[in-house]
RNA sequence: GCGGACGUGGCGAAACCGGUAGACGCAGCAGACUUAAAAUCUGCUUCCUUAAAAGGGAGUGUGGGUUCGAGUCCCGCCGUCCGCACCA
C-alpha cells in the first residue's frame, strides 16, 4: 500500500526532488501539436537574464503555472514555453564594469537561471526555449526588418538622442541621470542622428479599434493604450511667415513652404491666437538663433537635459522671442514667433499656437512673458465675462465665440467646422486626425543587440542584406568600455563587400531596440526549430496565446509593440491573426521595506531589510530601525518595489532552499491577489510553509489506519453530509476562483477552511467508523486535487499517498456534487431600516410572506420595530429580510 | 505636467451582481503538551461603552449625494503607487 511509503514529517526537498524526477522521467510537460485536442497556450513574460531570478519571476512563473497546470487537468493541450530575452543594457553595464563579453555574461546567466526555474517545479516544455542573442532567432528579426523596409513600414529619419559629449556617446535615459552622463557626469545635449523608424502610426486606428474586441484585457490597460494613441481630431493650419522671416529663411537657403503649420483641436480659439511657440530643435529656432547670441544660448540651454518627456512636462516652463513673426491665417495680423522648452518636437509639427485666454498653459506662458490675452470665447453657462488675471477651469471650456470676426456668436464646435472651412479656401488649413502615438525609433547605437542588415556602399548608397547572408551576426567576443560602440572599432565586423557591386563597403553598426526582440517571440514558441521561415503552421495550431502574464510596466509599451508587430507580419502574409493575446494578467509588483541612512553628503546608502532589526513606535506603526552590523539606527523609507538601487531584493534561492519550492509557490500565490501588489513578509512565509506541514500531517494520519472504504452517500450522518458539504462547497470555490477570476488567494483560503472543516470533523469521530473515513478520504482528495495545480510537488506525494497509482498530474479536474451541495434549511438576516437585528432559519425557497412572518416573530426584530408601522419589507430569497418602519 | 490605478483591524487581505464588514493567514495574548525550549494543538483577538456578560454605539482615507440598504454606484478633496516612448 502506497501509505506505508509516507513519512511522517513533511520533508519538501525529498518530495520535490521525486516529482520533478517523475515530471522529467515521462517527458510530462512536452506540448504536441494535436488538431483533434483544443489547445492552450499558456505565456509567462519571458526574463531578461539579469544573473538569478528576483521575486517578480517567481510571481509571474507562478501565476502562469497554476493557469497552465489547472488548463491541463480541465483537458486541454497545453503549451507553456520559456525562453530569454537576452539582449540589451544591463549585460554592456557588466562587461564594463567586469570586463566580460556581453555574450558570456549571459549565457552564464541563462544557465543559472534556467536551474532556478526547474527548482520551481514549472510546467514548462524546455525542447522549444532560446533566447533573443541565438542567431537561429534573431535572423528572423533581421528578415522580417528587410521586408518591413520593403514595404515601407520601416523608414529613415531623424531622432533625438541624449549624448554624452566626454564619452563622445550616446546614452539610454536611464543612464542620464539629473540631466547628466551616469559615468561622466557631463551634461548632457541632445543630438539629431538618422534612425530607423516603423510606422506603427499608419495602424494607429486599427490598434485603437481593436481595443474594443478584447474583452479579455484588463480595463485598465485597455485605457492606457487608448489614451497612449491618443487620437484627437482637430485642425491643422498654417501661419504664413511675415518679411522678416522669409528675409532670414531665404538668406539661410532653408526649408521653405512659407508657412508655420501648427495643429489645434481648438480652431474656435483662433482669433485669440497672441504668439506661437516653436520647439528649440524646430528649424525655425535655429535659423533665428544664428543672428541672436542671447536666443543661441536659450536655446542651446533648452538641448541640454533629458529627452524624457516627464522631465520636459514637468520643467519650469521658459521661453524666449525670435524677433521673427507670423501671419494671423485670417486677420493676416502679425504674431510674434516663440521659442519655448515645453514644446515638443517630437509630437505634431513641433509648433503650437499661443492662447493664453483659453488654454492653461499657454495662460502661464503669456504671463510670464508679458503677452496679451485676448477672450475670444465666453461660456455658455455665463461662467465669466472676460479672462482675468487667475486661470479658472471654465476659461478653457466650450461656449459662444466672442471679438472673432464673421464668426463671433458661433458656439465652439460650430465654430471649429466654419473656420476649418474658412482656411481650407484659403489653402491654409483642414481637418484631420492628430495621434499622440508615434513612430516607433527602433535604431541603437549600442553593440549587444540584433545587427540592422544594412550596408553602407560608397557607390550604391545603403543595401540591404541579401536573405541568403543572413544573419548578419553579432561578434560575441567585445567587451564595451563605455565610450561608444565597440562594433564601430571592429574592423572584423565592419569591413564587408557591397552585394550589389562587390567593392569595400561598411556595415551598419546600430543594432536594433529589444523591444523588437520581445515583440513576436510568443510566435517563435510556436516552432523554434523552423530554419526556413520565421514561423509556420504550427504557429496557426497554437495562436493567438490564451493566457498572458506578466508585470504591469508592459501595459503600453511591450504589448502596443507586439499588437503592431503581429498585425506587421500578417500584412506580410506570414499568420492570419491580429491580436496576439486573447487574454492577459498583469501582475502587480513585489514590494518590501525600504531602510537607508541620508549622509550629510553624497547619495543615500540603503541597507537590505535583512540586514535590519525594524523598530516600531506604541501603536505598532513601523518607524525605523537598527542596522545588526553596526547597532546604529537607520532611517524608515516606506514601502517599495523590490529592486538593486534601494537594496530591498529577496532571493528565492535562498527561500526554496530554506522551506521548498512549494512554500515559495504558495506564500506567493496567497499573499495577495495576482493584480495587486505583494508585500514581503518572513513571517507569512513561514506560516504558507506551516500550512504545507499540516495538510502533511492531516493525510498522514488518515492513511495511516489503511485504505478507505468506499463512499455510501445515502448512510451518512448530518455531520458527515455537512463535511460533505465543504467539500464540494470549497471545490466549487476554487474552480471558479482559479478558472474566472483569478483569485489564487480565495482558493487557497478556501482549502484552508476545508482543512480546518477535516480537523474538526475528526475530533468527533470514533475509531472505525467506516463512513467518516469514507467522507474524509473523499475531502483530503478534493483538497490535494485543488490545490496540486499550486503546490505540484507535495500533491504528487499526497496523491500517491492517498491510494493512487497514477500521477496526480494526470488527473481530471472533479466537478462538483451538486447533491452535496444543497442545503434543507437556510439563515436569513433580518435588517431594521438596513441594520442588522435578528437572524431567522428556514427552508430552503420559502416564500416572502414565509420569510416576513419569520422575521416579525423574531425577538430580537420586536423590539426595534415596537410601536412602529412596518411600511415596507424587502425579501431576498434565502438570504435577508429588511424592515422599514 | 499628462495618463492609469489604489486607499478596509497591529499587518497581508476577504466581502464576486448594492444585501451579515473583517473569511483565510501573519503577529499578539491565554491555555494544553514538555524538566525546559522549539515544534505542535486548543481558544481569544476592529474600536468604544460595561467589572464582566448581555446589550448598545461607532467603523472601510475624507466631505457630500443616490438608495429600503453603500466598502461596493456618482461628485469633490487628500494621500500613495505605476507608466510617459533608449531600463526591461
Amino acid at each position: 500500500m502506497y501509505s506505508c511509503l509516507m513519512q511522517e514529517r513533511y520533508d519538501a526537498a525529498a518530495v520535490e526532488r521525486a516529482a520533478q524526477d517523475y515530471w522529467e522521467r515521462h517527458d510530462s510537460f512536452a506540448a504536441r501539436e494535436d488538431a483533434g485536442r483544443e489547445k492552450y497556450y499558456c505565456l509567462s513574460m519571458f526574463p531578461y537574464p539579469s544573473g538569478r531570478l528576483h521575486m517578480g519571476h517567481v510571481r509571474n512563473y507562478t501565476i502562469g503555472d497554476v493557469v497552465a497546470r489547472f488548463m491541463r487537468m480541465q483537458g486541454r493541450n497545453v503549451l507553456q514555453p520559456m525562453g530569454w530575452d537576452a539582449f540589451g543594457l544591463p549585460a554592456e553595464n557588466a562587461a564594463i564594469a567586469n570586463g566580460v563579453p556581453p555574450a558570456a555574461w549571459t549565457r552564464d546567466n541563462i544557465a543559472y537561471m534556467r536551474r532556478q526555474l526547474r527548482a520551481l517545479g514549472f510546467a514548462i516544455d524546455w525542447r522549444r526555449e532560446f533566447a533573443t542573442c541565438d542567431a537561429d532567432y534573431y535572423r528572423w528579426n533581421q528578415w522580417l526588418f528587410l521586408r518591413m523596409r520593403e514595404r515601407g513600414i520601416a523608414y529613415k529619419k531623424t531622432g533625438v538622442v541624449n549624448w554624452d559629449p566626454v564619452d563622445r556617446t550616446v546614452l539610454a535615459n536611464e543612464q542620464v541621470i539629473d540631466g547628466r552622463g551616469w559615468r561622466t557626469g557631463a551634461l548632457i545635449e541632445k543630438r539629431e542622428i538618422p534612425m530607423y523608424y516603423l510606422r506603427i502610426t499608419a495602424y494607429a486606428e486599427e490598434l485603437l479599434a481593436a481595443l474594443d474586441e478584447l474583452p479579455g484585457w484588463p480595463e485598465r490597460v485597455r485605457v492606457m493604450q487608448a489614451n497612449w494613441i491618443g487620437r484627437s481630431e482637430g485642425v491643422e493650419l498654417s501661419f504664413p511667415y511675415e518679411a522678416d522671416t522669409r528675409a532670414l529663411l531665404a538668406a539661410r537657403a532653408a526649408d521653405e513652404q512659407g508657412a508655420l503649420k501648427v495643429f489645434t483641436t481648438r480652431a474656435d480659439t483662433l482669433f485669440g491666437v497672441t504668439f506661437v511657440a516653436i520647439s528649440a530643435e524646430h528649424p525655425l529656432a535655429s535659423a533665428a538663433a544664428a543672428r541672436d547670441p542671447r536666443l543661441a544660448a536659450f536655446v542651446d540651454a533648452c538641448r541640454r537635459g533629458s529627452t524624457m518627456e516627464a522631465d520636459v512636462a514637468a520643467a519650469q516652463k521658459h521661453g524666449m522671442a525670435t524677433g521673427l513673426h507670423a501671419r494671423h491665417p485670417l486677420t493676416g495680423a502679425p504674431i510674434e514667433i516663440w521659442v519655448a522648452n515645453y514644446v515638443l518636437m517630437a509630437y505634431g509639427e513641433g509648433a503650437v499656437m499661443g492662447v493664453p485666454a483659453h488654454d492653461e498653459r499657454d495662460f502661464e506662458f503669456a504671463q510670464r512673458h508679458g503677452i496679451a490675452i485676448r477672450t475670444v470665447v465666453k461660456s455658455a453657462g455665463g461662467a465669466y465675462e472676460r479672462v482675468g488675471d487667475q486661470w479658472q477651469r471654465e476659461y478653457a471650456e466650450d461656449g459662444v465665440l466672442v471679438e472673432s470676426g464673421e464668426f463671433t456668436g458661433l458656439s465652439s464646435r460650430a465654430a471649429i467646422d466654419a473656420i476649418a472651412a474658412a482656411l481650407q479656401r484659403r489653402g491654409l488649413g483642414c481637418k484631420r486626425v492628430q495621434w499622440r502615438l508615434r513612430d516607433w525609433g527602433i535604431s541603437r547605437q549600442r553593440y549587444w543587440g540584433c545587427p540592422i542588415p544594412l550596408i553602407h556602399c560608397e557607390q550604391c548608397g545603403e543595401v540591404p542584406v541579401p536573405d541568403d547572408q543572413l544573419p548578419v551576426r553579432l561578434p560575441e567576443d567585445l567587451v564595451p568600455d563605455g565610450s561608444g560602440n565597440p562594433l564601430a572599432r571592429s574592423a572584423g565586423f565592419i569591413h564587408c563587400q557591397c552585394p550589389t557591386c562587390g567593392r569595400p563597403a561598411r556595415r551598419e553598426t546600430d543594432t536594433m531596440d529589444t523591444f523588437v526582440d520581445s515583440s513576436w517571440y510568443f510566435l517563435r514558441f510556436a516552432c523554434a526549430d523552423q530554419s526556413h521561415s520565421p514561423v509556420d503552421e504550427r504557429a496557426h495550431y497554437w495562436l493567438p496565446v490564451d493566457q498572458y502574464i506578466g508585470g504591469i510596466e508592459h501595459a503600453i509599451l511591450h504589448l502596443l509593440y507586439s499588437r503592431f508587430w503581429t498585425r506587421a507580419m500578417r500584412d506580410l502574409g506570414l499568420v492570419t491573426l491580429s491580436e496576439p493575446f486573447a487574454n492577459l494578467l498583469t501582475q502587480g509588483m513585489v514590494l518590501n521595506h525600504v531602510y537607508y541612512r541620508a549622509p550629510a553628503e553624497g547619495r543615500r546608502q540603503y541597507l537590505n531589510p535583512a540586514e535590519v532589526e525594524p523598530q516600531f513606535d506604541a501603536a505598532g506603526v513601523r518607524v525605523g530601525a537598527v542596522s545588526l552590523i553596526d547597532r546604529q539606527p537607520v532611517e524608515y523609507g516606506g514601502l517599495g518595489t523590490m529592486s538593486k538601487s534601494k537594496n530591498n531584493g529577496v532571493d528565492p534561492q535562498t527561500l526554496v532552499e530554506r522551506y521548498g519550492a512549494d512554500t515559495a509557490r504558495l506564500f506567493m500565490m496567497f499573499a495577495a491577489p495576482p493584480e495587486q501588489s505583494l508585500e514581503w513578509s518572513d513571517e507569512a512565509v513561514q506560516g504558507q510553509h506551516r500550512f504545507l506541514r499540516r495538510l502533511w500531517k492531516a493525510v498522514f494520519d488518515h492513511v495511516a489506519a489503511g485504505p478507505a472504504p468506499p463512499l455510501d452517500v445515502a448512510s451518512l450522518s448530518s455531520r458527515e453530509r455537512e463535511l460533505r458539504r465543504q467539500a464540494h462547497q470549497a471545490l466549487a470555490k476554487v474552480t471558479a476562483d482559479i478558472a474566472r477570476r483569478r483569485t489564487f488567494n480565495t482558493a487557497i483560503a478556501a482549502v484552508m477552511e476545508l482543512l480546518n472543516a477535516v480537523g474538526h470533523f475528526q475530533a468527533g469521530v470514533q475509531d472505525g467508523d467506516v463512513n467518516a473515513r469514507a467522507v474524509r478520504q473523499e475531502a483530503l482528495q478534493i483538497a490535494v486535487l485543488a490545490l496540486s495545480p499550486i503546490v505540484p510537488h507535495i500533491c504528487h506525494s499526497l496523491w500517491h499517498a492517498l491510494g493512487h497509482g497514477g500521477a496526480v498530474i494526470d488527473e481530471r479536474w472533479p466537478e462538483p456534487d451538486s447533491a452535496a451541495l444543497s442545503q434543507a434549511m437556510v439563515e436569513l438576516i433580518v435588517q431594521v431600516n438596513g441594520k442588522l437585528r435578528g437572524r431567522v432559519r428556514l427552508p430552503a425557497n420559502a416564500t416572502r410572506q414565509q420569510a416576513v412572518d419569520a422575521a416579525l416573530a423574531e425577538p430580537a426584530v420586536q423590539r426595534f420595530i415596537a410601536g412602529k408601522q412596518v411600511g415596507k419589507a424587502i425579501h431576498v430569497p434565502d438570504k435577508l429580510v429588511n424592515l422599514v418602519v
